[in-house]
DNA sequence: CTATGTAAACAAC
DNA sequence: GTTGTTTACATAG
């Protein structure tokens, strides 16, 4: 088997050992080799040292994999931009696409220009276009040690907020930090201006290492999300996201620990952004497991892990018993140290979990890893931003001016993947309710549908979106709702 | 309390 | 052995 093929494959190497030989027969849908990231935790990761400029990452035509739209997006030059702060933790942002820009190319047709420049030449008009898109941007970050990257809101040609003429106003678009989710949207912290506080705060060590100490890798599932979005198809098998962490991350540094890989499956599985596929990586070739984003996923990003845990343990603690007796899920059971553990606590926990079930909507809004608000909370009215109504007609809601039919994540060939849903093999179910994805666990009628509603137009968009839930084949079989 | 990472049991292949 | 699923625990915030 030349391991060489591999590599280029997924340009990757497969270091682990423990890499399978059918990976070496998949055949991606990409000419030109894998890309691991566009924007480049490469990039990121050699410029901990520094507030890294932006990665320019170049345009691309983009047909939804999902089939979602109508043509092909043409994808912002700066499709997404990271900051990564070295003495911090893991501060850093992802903004996406100028939404309008998406929009208007999705209308206007791919550029002519697209792809054909010199590499030099393309990163300069890239610079130019990433401050053409910046002026556009309906929101743009800015750090701020305390809250990570927060949103200002950006002027418009006139000098005029952008916000005022778009309205809701969004939040961040990509945000991640574990600090207080009490963005300061109204920060007038200049994009590129360092963190002034940077320097006081006690450096968070990922393992206390000095060495380490620039910086921790984003969570698993965020780089997950990211390493499946820049893929050719997006979609890797298990191997393929070994390989991208290798390349792209600390977390694979401990090569002895198979720990990170255990993580990564960890997140696969529980994470319902995403899903595994079944394909035959060749004509005749034994079927290969591939991970792909789920369609919300794509389009609207990720969601934490342990949301959807919570979410999973709901949904099967309101199933009333197993009238139809469900598949059983390979490894269902825990372990048998937790096992007994459990058993010593087990009247405790009932309690408390019963006691989650059936408490409100958490207080805490949930994280979104993509460029899409986070819900309105009535508790903590955003400045700048307008507070949405569940209860309004979604018609009668401004729409967000990218909410336009589009995915976050540019396919970088720009191929039209046909998504079977009969191939999906495995994937989180959902969460009760009538949002498969971005439902409240504990209350799937209240805040997030009005989210989705208000916001997104969820279920605002033409029925051809298809953006309802799942129905028929698109379900998976072992998907029971407890409705 | 949530988010995250980790360990581990276990089933299926 | 690998992959996928699940439970449980620790820790930070």
């Amino acid at each position: 088997m030349p391991t060489g093929q591999q590599e280029h494959q997924y340009h990757l190497s497969a270091k682990t050992g423990s890499s399978s030989p059918a990976n070496g027969l998949i055949q991606m849908d990409a000419p030109q080799p894998y890309n691991p990231c566009y924007y480049s935790l490469d990039t990121w990761a050699r410029s901990r040292s520094n507030l890294v400029p932006e990665t320019i990452m170049p345009p691309q035509e983009y047909t939804d994999p999902w089939g979602m739209g109508s043509g092909s997006y043409l994808l912002s030059p700066t499709h997404s931009t990271k900051r990564m702060d070295h003495q911090t933790q893991s501060q850093y942002s992802y903004y996406p696409a100028s939404p309008s820009k998406v929009t208007s190319a999705s209308i206007m047709g791919p550029s002519p220009n697209m792809g054909q420049s010199s590499p030099e030449v393309q990163q300069h008009r890239d610079q130019d276009e990433s401050m053409e898109w910046k002026s556009n941007c309906i929101t743009s970050p800015s750090f701020d040690q305390q809250n990570g990257y927060s949103y200002s809101t950006p002027l418009g040609p006139s000098g005029n907020p952008i916000s005022a003429m778009r309205a809701p106003p969004l939040s961040p678009p990509f945000s991640i930090s574990s600090h207080s989710p009490s963005l300061s949207r109204d920060s007038t912290s200049p994009l590129n201006t360092l963190p002034t506080a940077l320097t006081t705060s006690p450096p968070t060590s990922i393992a206390g290492n000095s060495e380490e100490d620039f910086g921790a890798d984003p969570p698993y599932s965020q780089l997950i999300f990211e390493a499946l979005r820049h893929t050719p198809g997006q979609k890797l098998p298990l191997q393929g996201i070994y390989s991208w962490f290798e390349k792209n991350t600390t977390k694979a540094k401990d090569q002895n620990s198979k720990g990170w890989q255990n993580s990564i499956r960890h997140n696969l599985s529980m994470n319902a952004g995403f899903e595994a596929i079944k394909e035959e990586a060749a004509p005749g070739k034994k079927a290969v497991n591939f991970w792909r984003l789920t369609k919300e996923a794509s389009r609207r990003g990720i969601q934490s892990t342990t949301r959807y845990r919570k979410q999973a343990n709901h949904r099967k603690a309101i199933s009333p018993g197993p009238p139809v007796p469900q598949r059983q899920r390979s490894g269902s059971k825990g372990g048998r140290a937790s096992k007994s553990a459990a058993q010593m606590r087990h009247h405790v926990q009932d309690k408390r979990k019963e006691q989650y079930r059936s408490r409100p909507p958490m207080h805490q809004s949930p994280r979104y890893y993509s460029p899409l608000p986070a819900p309105s909370s009535p508790s903590s009215p955003l400045p700048h931003q307008q507070q949405i109504n569940p209860s309004l007609d979604p018609s009668a809601v401004p729409m967000p001016h990218y909410h336009a039919p589009h995915s976050l994540a540019p396919a970088p060939n720009g191929l039209v993947q046909v998504y079977d849903h009969s191939t999906l093999i495995g994937c989180t179910s959902p969460p009760p309710g009538d949002n498969q994805v971005f439902c409240d666990p504990v209350d799937p009628g209240t805040n997030y549908a009005a989210f989705d509603r208000a916001h997104l137009g969820w279920y605002g968009l033409p029925s051809g979106f298809n953006n309802g839930p799942m129905i028929g084949s698109e379900r998976p079989a072992d998907l029971h709702l407890g409705v």
